[in-house]
RNA sequence: GGGUGCAUAGCUCAGUGGUAGAGCACUCGCCUUACAAGCGAGGGGUCACUGGUUCGAACCCAGUUGCGCCCA
């Protein structure tokens, strides 16, 4: 057979079997995307089946927001799950991984706001049923995006299972755990401060609110006169208008005389007490602090333990109602409109601009928090912190990575109460009923709720979206019913999130699984047993994406534009458990390269007849060529590599031994060596090494498909004629025990240390001498006439072949005469340069490469000159060390000779 | 203010005590029929600083500086 044979398109040995094609020279994503996610749908791959017997693997995806588009940060997450569930679903697992959306209380009912402002309308215009009715509208026509945005990504999700925080079932849900929680005990209503956001005109927990360093100012006001007079400092001054108290330290001399006394407050001629208060800092400020407990979560609780009025100066838009001039001022123009005042009073006393301190916002909307007093929903969290807390010490939830599991019991064993009720309508509304005569009723989820005409009345206020979210492991399969899909898939098995919202969700799902499933035992009533946190994402400098500073990566244009597996490649290829991940462009093209790598090595194994399968047996190993067998072992400790990996969630390891395998192993010397074989007429070579070629890439694509679904489905497909790579078993272990040491055990019958030791001399060789013909300007095409001296000698004998195609060796013609000499791995090559050589370089490189020989040998020389090194240092150290001695002499000498050959030579 | 992490090549990062690695970027040479989205070769690092432990430190310890994150 010739290599025309083998070359002509459509003459390859595979092109005419059912299934296998020819490839175009380039891979086009678009066009294999589209195509083949549907296919998968339709197929039912993604469908799990509660009735199946094999053991379950179920991910619950992270709910997005409703109104969200598919960003980044998702792109990730789901990038990482689905890497996740596709292995397992290769390895045989029952595999469900659900999607849905969360209905985002605040988010959707700002953005159906927005559009009603348009219409000159409020929603306190349409009232509260016609508004809810419009959002529901609203989310039908526009609240898909992120779900259809999710296809192009390629998330083998379960579309059957789609779920929504406000269906009804998950809505059963809420109502019935809230009467759960009520009847314990766990839930109840308070008047408290909570953090207040004027915009939104709602509650938040205190963890929707984010604290930044701003500048304000720090203003010092006298109140009181003459020795009765006290200095206080504020950053609020605005607030004085509700001051009830004020308070110092009760061990502080400077003030024990005022103690139990009493001052007037400036601009109202209020007459308020000054108390001794340990919670007041001495060293701040004066060391007099003004107390305003209607405004302030520490004054609040100075006002409780001195029994001091609170007195609310402002309404729910940060407007002050305080009466008097500033009646109806926004909170920050009141603020310089009573400095003013009191300017004028002569009572200030000092003023520090700029003053840095923190300040909270609304997680939603940035706005400045306003602490307000107000009667809310809560839930009592320690009884339920404590079990939570220890799911995780006792190992029945494992976190990665453990040193993430620090932060989350700093959170979970000293968690303040959570605020639950929203002011909003958008959501699910609180099911307590208040009666005429002051009764409270909770209504669970089959109770009749009292009728309006009897003068009860619903609570006007809706829970939390993360009241829902927390119970979306068990909420999303039918609890609180007893259903199949609840018995078959929980406790989920991996929960995959960023470490950004690990108290937001991971706590709370930790929570409520365990309150609400407690039935199903310790082991069993986890909503989940591995949590594997991934990081933000970055820029390819480091920083944080944000579009103010204009570094945010679309990805739906990076899908478009490198197509969906080079996206999700750079994405996995950058994550590490619990490590930020930075992005480029450059790099996304990278990881387009590899695709095309990809495709073109299947376009050379196709073109050259290669045979998918197993890998020739046992028996016939020792006929295989040593590439053959090094590449089979290779592959072996490959896969074994990428499978620990991945039980680790070490998405970047894995991505990176799987890049350097199909590319530096694979590509750059497998290939090359297999075409020596292919056309060397050695048609039983050739024949084995198509097997071996075949045999590598199919274990290969199924290793990347996980990660790069798209193009290795059309390569699989195309390689092999099999129906897809999806449901083609994992090379690594699978599901069971027998599987997995089934594995093992074919690895350790595959690696074959001889080979690859063999394959490794090969490519120092060949390496040093491309190195002279680069060094000499020798092009890469040219035949050179060359002798190898010495070879029969070593184990790379029977390459000779390989050597010189690799090389571009040619045969040396009658009265062969070399000019120049390459001496490596016992090998002394003799080229004809045709013309001379180039002295200079070839000094140049050999000077160079005896000084770095010559630094190692003296380095190493001191090391064993040392006695303590000798004496103490453990025996195969030292002998490494004398081995890397004499190894870099012997190089010493034989560079040595080699410069003075050539200094008697040509100049 | 409390806690915590990081500092290694131009950039992003691996590297758990035995003479420093990857990807991308960079330089040079190549259209060598799987692939120019490629091939071959090459250059590039006082492992933040100071001190300590050790035969030996990028790695362990202490301190310093700088940056980041979480909580308040």
């Amino acid at each position: 057979m010739t290599n025309a044979d083998h070359r002509a398109p459509g003459r390859a040995a595979g092109a005419a079997e059912p299934g296998r094609r020819q490839l175009p020279p380039q891979y086009l994503p678009g066009e294999v995307e589209s195509r083949l996610y549907q296919g998968w749908v339709d197929a039912g791959y993604f469908t799990a089946d509660a009735r199946s017997d094999a053991p379950a693997f179920t991910i619950m995806i992270p709910p997005p927001n409703v109104t969200g588009s598919l960003h980044i940060g998702h792109a990730l997450d789901h990038t990482l799950i689905d890497t996740l569930v596709r292995r397992r679903r290769m390895q045989g697992y029952n595999t469900l991984w659900l999607p849905g959306t969360d209905h985002a209380g605040i988010a959707t009912q700002n953005v159906v706001e927005r559009e009603l402002a348009k219409e000159g309308l409020s929603r306190h215009d349409l009232g509260r049923e016609a508004f809810v009715e419009r959002v529901w509208q609203w989310k039908h026509e526009y609240g898909g995006k992120i779900l259809a945005q999710m296809r192009r990504l390629g998330d083998s999700v379960d579309w059957t299972r789609e779920r929504f925080t406000m269906d009804a079932g998950l809505s059963r849900a809420v109502q019935t755990i809230f009467k759960r929680l009520y009847d314990d005990g766990l839930i109840y209503r308070a008047e408290r401060i909570i953090n207040w956001c004027p915009r939104c005109m709602t509650a938040l927990s205190d963890i929707e609110v984010d604290h930044s360093e701003d500048e304000g100012e720090l203003v010092s006001i006298r109140y009181g006169e003459g020795d009765g007079a006290i200095v206080v400092a504020t950053t609020r001054a605005e607030t004085m208008l509700g001051d009830t108290a004020v308070a110092v330290h009760p061990d502080d001399p400077r003030y024990a005389h005022l103690v139990g006394r009493t001052v007037e407050l400036p601009l109202t001629g209020r007459v308020i007490p000054v108390v001794a208060d340990p919670h007041v800092d001495p060293e701040f400020g004066t060391g007099a602090v003004k107390v305003t407990p209607a405004h302030d979560p520490d004054d609040f609780e100075i006002g409780r333990r001195h029994e001091l009025p609170a007195i609310t100066i402002m309404d729910e838009r940060g407007v002050i109602t305080a009466p008097g001039p500033f009646e109806g001022l926004d909170r920050f123009e009141a603020r310089p409109a009573v400095l003013a005042a009191l300017r004028a009073e002569g009572r200030v006393v000092a003023e520090v601009r700029p003053y840095v301190h923190a300040v909270g916002h609304c997680g939603r909307c940035g706005t400045t928090v306003e602490p307000r007093l107000s009667l809310q929903w809560f839930v009592k969290v320690g009884p339920l912190a404590k079990p939570a807390g220890d799911a995780v010490r006792d190992g029945r939830v494992r976190i990665y990575p453990p040193q993430l599991a620090a932060r989350y019991f700093d959170w979970v064993d000293d968690m303040h109460d959570w605020c639950i009720s929203r002011q909003l309508w958008w959501g699910h509304r609180i099911p307590v009923w208040y009666g005429p005569e002051g009764q409270v009723r909770c209504v669970g989820p089959d109770e009749e709720p009292p009728g309006p005409g009897d003068g009860w009345t619903q609570d006007p206020d809706v829970l939390d979206t993360w009241f829902s979210s927390a119970l979306w492991p068990f909420s999303t399969l039918g609890w609180p019913d007893d259903t199949p899909d609840l018995r078959a898939f929980y406790p989920t098995s991996v929960l995959v999130t960023g470490y950004d919202i690990l108290f937001f969700w991971v706590a709370r799902m930790m929570l409520f699984g365990l309150y609400a499933m407690s039935g199903a035992g310790p082991e069993g009533a986890v909503p989940f047993r591995q949590v594997a946190l991934h990081g933000l994402v970055r820029d390819q400098f480091g920083k944080k994406m944000s579009k103010s500073r204009g570094n945010t990566v679309d990805p739906l244009d990076w899908i478009s534009r490198f197509g969906a597996d080079a996206t999700r490649f750079t994405l996995a290829r950058g994550a590490s458990p619990g490590g930020d991940v930075a992005l480029s462009e450059e790099w996304v093209a990278g990881a387009r390269n590899f695709c095309n790598k990809l495709w073109n090595a299947t376009r050379f194994a196709l073109m050259n007849g290669a045979l998918p399968g197993q890998p020739p047996g046992a028996g016939e190993r020792r006929s295989l060529s040593a590439a053959d067998r090094w590449i089979l072992s290779r592959l072996a400790a490959v896969t074994a590599e990428v499978d620990a990996l991945l039980e680790e969630f070490e998405f970047a390891k894995a991505c990176e031994a799987l890049y350097h395998f199909a590319w530096d192993e694979l590509c750059d010397w497998y290939v090359e060596l297999a075409k020596v074989t292919l056309h060397s007429g050695d048609e039983p070579a050739a024949a084995r090494t198509r097997r071996v070629l075949g045999h590598v890439l199919d274990e290969l694509l199924r290793l990347i498909h996980p990660v790069m679904p798209f193009v290795t489905e059309e390569l699989w497909r195309a390689l092999t004629g099999g129906e897809s790579v999806m449901v083609a078993p994992w090379p690594g272990g699978g599901l069971v025990g027998a599987q997995a040491a089934r594995a093992a055990g074919r690895e350790a019958a595959v690696a074959d240390p001889a080979a690859q030791a063999e394959i490794e001399s090969l490519m120092r060789l060949v390496t040093a001498v491309r190195r002279f013909r680069a060094d000499q300007g020798l092009r890469p095409s040219q035949q050179v006439p060359a002798v190898l001296s010495g070879i029969a000698a070593t184990p790379l004998a029977g390459h000779e072949a390989a050597i010189r195609a690799l090389l571009r060796l040619a045969e040396p013609p009658p009265g062969f005469s070399p000019s120049g000499t390459v001496e490596a791995e016992g090998v002394t090559v003799h080229l004809d340069t045709s013309g001379g050589i180039d002295v200079a370089a070839e000094r140049r490189r050999l000077a160079k490469e005896l000084a770095a020989a010559r630094a190692d040998a003296e380095a190493t020389e001191r090391k064993l000159a040392n006695p303590s090194f000798l004496g103490k240092a453990p025996p195969q150290v030292v002998a490494r060390s004398r081995e890397r001695l004499a190894a870099a002499r012997a190089e010493m000498a034989r560079l040595a000779s080699r410069l003075a050959a050539l200094g008697d030579g040509p100049a």
